[in-house]
DNA sequence: GCGTTGCGAAACTTTGCCGTATCGAAAAAC
DNA sequence: GTTTTTCGATACGGCAAAGTTTCGCAACGC
């Protein structure tokens, strides 16, 4: 293959073509994978560098600053490459939709792309409002909803006990799942087994108590 | 009092007391104390810096270079100062154990000392791995411990299901205080109520079941 | 008092990044 | 083939932050 590269252009209107060589959509395809590789390595958007991004995907820095006037700017076109694949609330028994619920949670935790979005909601509340406030919008609120939704539906199907807790029981099955991958990253906390949803789900589920 | 300094010799032997104007110990107290604060408020040893550690303790550069030839060390030995006041393992019924358990790692996780070392250990799994060892060590390890203890002893009296799976039911005691308390802090998530560790501690041994 | 060492402040030096500009080559339209 | 625009690479001045050294003064043993 010798030229992959396509027009970047997105609007199908192909009037407004401009002469000279088009833009490389591989240059921009491999600048935002860059940029999400590093906000992944990284702890903040502080450390991301303009530079380190144009080293990273092999290209010029000139080709960034065309695209993007801010790190900001590329930074929220870049997150929303991450489009979060909702997860599809389902029919069915409330354990295989948390088991469904905590093996998404599981694998997005583990990746190192979706693991930018943590990163940066973690780090600064107050560094970057605008930024944080974004990743809360598309990101965060949906899964929050979404484990809200599955939780409320297994109360009123008499699945789940009817005095939930709410806001315990959302922490419960987030905090679980987030901690065993986190704990499993620094040495110690176990093996992230096949099986690891079912195990969790049944432990948030049953709970401490005996039987 | 014009003269509260004394000499920051450790060891008791005086025998080879160096002449000059001895070393302050006051600084050195003051040193630690600030950079414990200012981890406690960023997130990475990498925004960390020798000038902000020198201004907020009041003290020159040049007095924080005569002591530790690196970053790192000062870390090191700043995070020494933090002794883990071990959780102490009463007797009693296992759901108070718990609650007490829970209430500690709620105040440690609200305090901003304390919070140093969650920032670290999450931070640079592979950027500093000595200075994570470390901490993994000294304070970690121990609270895992303590809570394995509390957890298995809860089996042998029967307080707890006999089929427990150990580093899960870690996992969800851990991870839902410490996610509840992180995700207070960006907004939503719910207050910080006053009974949040027995509401956190009925729920996590109840399970999400009905009864 | 004298020599020695520590002290804080400030100046100096280094480093890293930014944002821009320039260059020759390359890729499209004409 | 010519023109136009983009490409990657490199260089530049500027800037801010952090490390290093300098300096005058303070504290201690002798």
């Amino acid at each position: 293959m010798t030229s992959t590269d396509e027009t970047a252009s997105v609007d199908g209107t192909r009037a407004a073509r401009p002469a000279g060589r088009p833009r490389s959509a591989k240059a921009e395809k491999a600048i935002i994978e860059a940029t999400l590789d590093l906000i992944g390595e990284s702890t903040s958007l502080a450390e991301l560098s303009i530079e380190a991004i144009a080293a990273r995907a092999g290209v010029g820095k000139t080709t960034i600053y065309r695209r993007w006037s801010s790190k900001e700017d590329l930074v929220v076109d870049a997150l929303a490459v991450l489009k979060s694949p909702l997860p599809p609330l389902e029919d069915g028994p409330f354990r295989d939709r948390l088991v469904t619920y905590l093996e998404i949670m599981r694998r997005e935790a583990s990746d190192v792309r979706s693991r930018c979005v943590m990163n940066i909601a973690m780090s600064g509340y107050d560094r970057d409002p605008h930024l944080v406030e974004r990743i809360r919008e598309v990101t965060i609120r949906p899964r929050q909803e979404a484990l809200a939704a599955l939780l409320r539906r297994g109360v009123e199907t008499g699945e789940l006990r009817a005095d939930l807790d709410l806001p315990v029981a959302m922490a419960t099955v987030v905090g679980t799942v987030m901690w065993y991958v986190k704990s499993a990253g620094f040495g110690e906390g176990g093996q992230l087994s096949e099986n690891l949803a079912e195990r969790l789900a049944d432990h948030i589920m049953a709970g401490l108590l005996p039987r």
